[in-house]
DNA sequence: CTGAAAGCGCTTACAG
DNA sequence: CTGAAAGCGCTTACAG
């Protein structure tokens, strides 16, 4: 003689236990002015003894917004999820819900899941980790809005603030300060506007302060690249201060340094991006940056669901990353006379 | 005269181009058999003309079923989103859709939030990557399956794939033959059932082949833990084989060695766990296991998939981590008579 | 093999 | 300040 037991209450249900429509009990959820205080809390009462939650399924389809929002996630890619959980909770407070979405590898599947996704208007805005391209983008018009935080913008700047290589400055200074006058910049990947900016910021401090650069050479995150970049280095490379583009690759040139028989900081200055948990605890410690990608992340969806709303772009976010000064820099070892006056000929 | 462009196209308008009623788009769709032919190619071909894609808040509110699945994220926690990822594909192949749901770091916070989820009728099952405690699980016996990867489960047998601990046992093995007598092991947080399977491992295997161990110590992933378990050992520990839980703590336990002047692997041999990037360009490289993270999580959502459905478990996954060996273990090097001798005693 | 009709649970003009 | 009614876009017995 018990109810259904796998019947959920509806607002129905709310209205009968309530004694008022199933309009007033929908008023009073969805914070329609105009419902006396005495009805509001007779409906709010008989919600919270059933237990009672809207489908939001029958929401979505009434008000023709899901609520929705996807988080798209390159196969193989970044693998801070950090950065995603502050996306979430930004999602979560803003009232909408984040789905996980992972992308195919190869850029055909790639390029069709992506229209899919973007015509399937089961989602109000769309945040990527991946490059979309502008086909996949423009299907329509009247679409969600696509966010990616591997991007240039329209006006050929970066988007978002992944890109802020201003410590990469800082290093440089810090390290010409200590009296070093021969860098070297170890690449990330030219696809990554981080790498970019990070290598940019090298090539145009070098030559604003007038120093030595062996060049930029890698182009990867890995820690091959960084070895195999002080690997292949004449014996009369050092004294040199090696920029690298993040903690993996500055392990690596670390390694070859070691192997070489050169001295860390003396011979060899280096410094590392990310702040890898094992990067305090090399031999020398790596000076690098630490980045809050909680943070970034929040901002990242802060944008989106400006966007999605038609709000103005909110405030960018600064001081969400700082450098780590550890052993790794130090002023240059003291060099024979030959070679220490050739140094000083050039600055 | 155009049509509202704002418009989507529904199965009625599918229906009307096609000739047909609404009843036969939807049994075209969902794959109803008993359509002929020539129907079911008119219907396919109204629906491409007209690009429609159904409304899923629609089905999912006849049909009953979210066809949603949520990916709960601990505040601050694994960082590797690979396993994600291959929860995300699986997922989707069985035609789910993912949601990251982050849960607030305060317990107490973390309860409520879970068991609004949990009873929010919104998911049909859970993946969870933070342990969820029996209260919040057992809100409602006919709810949703919940499935964490952090848990021990019923029998008090561990779950998931996460804690084969057997690489362990290798190594302690391989450095055993190699001439080590004296282990040492630095253990995880004892939250995780994967830091207690590699403790118990451990544990198991010193003592099955009767060697030394100088305990287990330790108790986080971090690097610092790994740097003071070595600075507090006495200068007489050396030789020694330490089996690390992981390769951070291993990296820390480096420092410390490298710092107090032992040689590795002659006076200390280590082994970590995780492979990280870094890992292979430490000095010396660092012996690992590596995780095939990607099919962890993909045979993570296959399971919570098969319980949703009421299917048995799918076959355990084997085969999906190894040990990848490096400098980092050798024999031990030969040391004073007297010391030997006592080692050998010990044999 | 196909259609007419009911209904999933909500929101929202429209009355009163 | 509150209610009756329509309708969002689907699926699914029920007829025929």
């Amino acid at each position: 003689m018990t109810e259904d037991r796998s019947h959920r209450p509806t607002s129905r249900d709310v209205a009968r236990l309530a004694g008022v429509s199933q309009s007033t009990v929908s008023f009073v959820l969805t914070g329609r002015n105009g419902i006396s205080e005495a009805t509001r809390e007779r409906v709010l009462g008989a919600a919270a003894q059933l237990n009672y939650r809207p489908n939001l399924a029958a929401r979505s389809m009434r008000t023709r917004r899901s609520g929705r929002l996807a988080v798209l996630m390159p196969i193989t890619a970044l693998n801070d999820s950090t950065i995603l959980e502050g996306a979430a909770s930004a999602a979560q407070e803003a009232g909408y819900t984040l789905e996980i979405v992972s992308l195919p590898p190869s850029p055909d599947e790639r390029e069709q899941r992506l229209t899919e996704l973007i015509g399937s208007g089961q989602y109000e805005g769309f945040l990527s980790f991946t490059a979309i391209s502008s086909s996949a983008r423009a299907a329509d018009p009247s679409g969600p809005v696509v966010l990616s935080l591997l991007e240039f913008d329209d006006k050929m700047h970066m988007t978002g603030a992944f890109i802020d290589a201003q410590p990469i400055v800082e290093m440089i200074e810090r390290l010409a300060a200590l009296g070093h006058r021969r860098f070297l910049h170890i690449a990330g990947p030219p696809e990554y506007p981080s790498a970019i900016a990070r290598r940019d910021a090298y090539v145009a401090t070098i030559e604003r302060l007038g120093l030595e650069s062996l060049g930029v050479l890698g182009g990867a995150w890995s820690g091959e690249v960084g070895y195999s970049v002080i690997e292949d280095l004449p014996e009369s490379a050092v004294p040199l201060a090696v920029i690298a583009a993040n903690d993996v690759s500055a392990t690596g040139a670390m390694r070859a340094a070691t192997l070489r028989g050169w001295t860390m900081p003396g011979d060899m200055s280096i410094t590392g991006w990310d702040d890898r948990g094992a990067s305090a605890f090399l031999v020398p410690s790596l000076t690098s940056v630490v980045q809050d990608r909680v943070r970034l992340g929040e901002h990242s969806m802060r944008r989106l669901i400006a966007a999605v709303r038609g709000e103005p772009d909110p405030e960018p976010v600064t001081g969400y990353q700082h450098i780590v000064w550890r052993e790794s820099v130090a002023a240059p070892a003291p060099r024979p006379p030959d070679r220490s006056s050739d140094a000083a000929a050039r600055g």
